[in-house]
DNA sequence: CCCGATCGTTACGGACCCGTATCATTATCG
DNA sequence: CGATAATGATACGGGTCCGTAACGATCGGG
């Protein structure tokens, strides 16, 4: 059931999918910002700021600041914790379950249009 | 020929693979970085600054800071085009090539990694 | 009840990147 | 030649991000 991909094609889908997201300006997230969304989105809540610094591997700060981009545009929200007050949930959005369902077809999309090279 | 891939495969294989780069903090390369790199190795030279600039949608100062990163780094050089001064020439390195190739790497094993899911 | 531990956030200084505008250099054409 | 165009680099003001360190709020054990 492995995907079978070779490194040609790897990275012709890399690049033809990094050019469509510098392109479409609006989704403009770094590495961090993108490993951290689909994290969200992808396993099984809660999520908290500490565990999101520990998956990734770096500080709270980074992830606190990731949160308060993705917040403005509106792609996670956040809600404390009503049974242990010191922590946060973080919670998916509508508009961040759209963003990364495009992304997914873009990938899918892109990868459809891969030769044998 | 062309690459069968779920929509749940591709949004797993994106972000395990982010997270790699994440971690390997050496590569913190960003979107347009990565599109102007994979450019580089993938297409065919010569590369100008202002070819890449069309070719990514972006403004020419973008594509200079992206050569002097880097170039810092290793991953690209700058030669004078001879027969027409104006011109800078992007060539290839080593380095870059290595990069490259390690990242193809990444990706085919994270592919190869993937559930049916 | 209080003190330490834990949580997320914020302050700080520094680095990077952006787009616009401008610049020096070089080529081209009248 | 001289004027115009084109190329890449640079200056600038503004924004974002980084890691370290400190902070307030909250929990929990003694």
């Amino acid at each position: 059931m492995a995907l079978e991909i070779r490194p040609s094609q790897a990275l012709k889908l890399w690049r033809q999918v990094h050019l469509d997201l510098v392109k479409d300006s609006d989704a403009d997230l770094s590495a961090r910002q993108t490993a951290i969304l689909l994290t969200i989105y992808l396993e099984l809540p809660p999520h908290t700021v500490r565990g999101l610094a520990q998956q990734l591997g770096v500080t709270k700060p980074v992830i606190t600041r990731a949160l308060d981009t993705m917040g403005k545009l509106g792609l996670v929200t956040r809600r404390r914790d009503e049974f242990d007050k010191r922590n946060v949930v973080i919670q998916r959005t509508v508009a961040g379950a759209l963003a990364v369902e495009r992304l997914a077809d873009l990938i899918v999309q892109r990868s459809r249009e891969l030769g044998p090279g």
